[in-house]
DNA sequence: CATGAATGAGAGTTCATTCAT
DNA sequence: GATGAATGAACTCTCATTCAT
């Protein structure tokens, strides 16, 4: 599933079409016109637009800390959120397209593979907040599913505030606040 | 701005469409087809898609408490809270297309229109937090763009992953689990 | 399936189109030009170009004289011959395209009713061959699918000859020269 | 005209392709997919798609036996027509396109290929009829022109069926029947 | 209110072919 | 001999919209 240079720029257009001018921007003819490349010439580099938006979903991925085993706890969900976060500023067209799944919706297959990576990563992160109960670093009495959305919940939002205000404000350092005020709300 | 009965419709099934087929299924032939009428009949009711789509954005749209100043404080935030919910579930179509503000982002009027939207409840609510740190309701050493995301995140997470799972657990119940966690976790 | 006044010039234009400038020019959009209307409004009238080719297929189709069952042995199959060659006399493009089967083997639904309508002419007119043979009309030591060919492949290479001709003899003429041809030589 | 080894594996699958999927999957790119090379690499064999066109074309024509001028009469035909089952029994796509003309008529030189290599045929072997006639091994009262049509017509027609019953019975021992057919109703 | 027929623009895709390597 | 990357033309088909009825 490894892309080349040239798949890779593609989504990379594709990607900032898709959060600059809409979804319905993201046709094969402006593609095309951003790469300064004909139509057909697309079709050398994947073999139908299906395969541009899977790849797009694909690159949303991320490594969940769950692999790193070094962390654990609050720690490994403070990681994932970090990573979410320069992920996003390093490429900021994410932002207005990551959490947006509905834009990605239009085929059966597409809504799986957004589902299968959210379920993925919602699993493993209630893990890490299960771990986190465990060893006193935040309250006992409040259930997975609900942390996860206490945390993730902001966590999305920010993300998309950024990305609406045209990236007005620093997203890392506003970050770091979040994951400050989440320790001190959370504290046992 | 009032809409007749056969405008109501169109924009029920409207949401329905999108909600259910994803945004580029929102087409004139399928709003038709649904309907049971032709495709030009559909201009005496809209003059064009893009007032369809106006009109869709326009129902996301919710009365704030601040202009039933009877509630102030958290009691105005959770009223609104559980306006949204009652509000989704009603319909359930609105859990996958309210939040989805990148589907309407293709022409700059709907950008405009749903920003708006958007900051008016901001700010509203944000009036309703610092009322709600003045009367001791809740913790004063959050800001009031980290309370509004602390709470919203969440709600909005919560419906969004009711849609998701095609309504597979009791959005209004959740609802008031969320509500009593703030409480709790906000408490001062 | 019985087609509209629109339907039947369309197909009446794509058995012209068909025979004359060979099947890769039987594009909608030379169909639209022929018609005088744009590449669209076609769709109006079949779901697909698919549909059209069906129907052109279908219209090849013939009533055999099973149906009329005043007629049996010789005399009807020498009906079904003559009703053959005056369609093919009236709509001169179909001696182009009736038996070259090959033309529309693209999509194996094509092949299916291509080959049902084969197998019904011939099951047909092997019945009238063997009644001509109990009634002492043929000589009775040929097998019914010897005789079909017999007869059969001189009536297709007569049509194709005309076709490629372009119509430079008269066919019912040469077909009746045929007929009496088929008396003389299979009479016991 | 003669072909390199390369040449002649092209037209071989060029003609499998249109057998067995269509003229229209006779495209560059399923000729290299089934060679296993590139699309560019074809052209290093053939200047054009025509010319490939025009060598399965050439590859349809069967010495006639005027060339073998030991045979006259009856013979001569009987030994064409055993050429032709043969060539296609060894080739049985053949039997799918050979007698296709209506294939290969989108552009004016292929249709002038045909045309000519039927008129070759068919005057050469009118010739022989009428030296059958002359030798009185078949009977006078026929034009050539009828007899031609009466022979190749059936010919033609068995070797469509037995192609288009995916070789479903033995073509030679049939085409040997067929003869025998000949001689018997066309006795003086 | 509604429709059948139509349309210009544009969608995704495939075609035969070329060119630099 | 062969390839990867590209292209202009053409393909089928869908889009929002209009107009006469």
């Amino acid at each position: 599933m490894s892309l080349t240079r040239r798949q890779y720029e593609i989504i990379d257009i594709a990607l900032n079409l898709t959060a600059q001018r809409g979804i319905q921007s993201l046709t094969i003819k402006n593609l095309g016109q951003e790469l300064g490349i004909s139509e057909p010439a697309i079709y050398r580099h994947f073999k139908s637009k299906s395969e541009i938006v899977k790849a797009m979903i694909g690159s949303f991925d991320l490594a969940v800390p769950a692999e790193s085993p070094a962390l654990r706890g609050f720690a490994a969900v403070a990681e994932f959120i970090r990573g979410r976060l320069a992920q996003v500023a390093a490429k900021p067209a994410l932002a207005k397209v990551m959490f947006a799944e509905e834009l990605f919706m239009d085929e059966p297959e597409f809504t799986a593979l957004m589902l299968e990576m959210m379920h993925r990563h919602k699993s493993s992160l209630q893990r890490h907040f299960a771990e986190a109960q465990e060893d006193g670093e935040i309250r006992r009495d409040l259930p997975g599913d609900m942390l996860f959305r206490l945390v993730f919940g902001p966590v999305r939002l920010l993300i998309k505030q950024w990305g609406m205000s045209d990236h007005g404000f620093d997203l890392v350092r506003k970050g770091e606040e979040l994951l400050e005020t989440f320790r001190t709300i959370l504290k046992p």
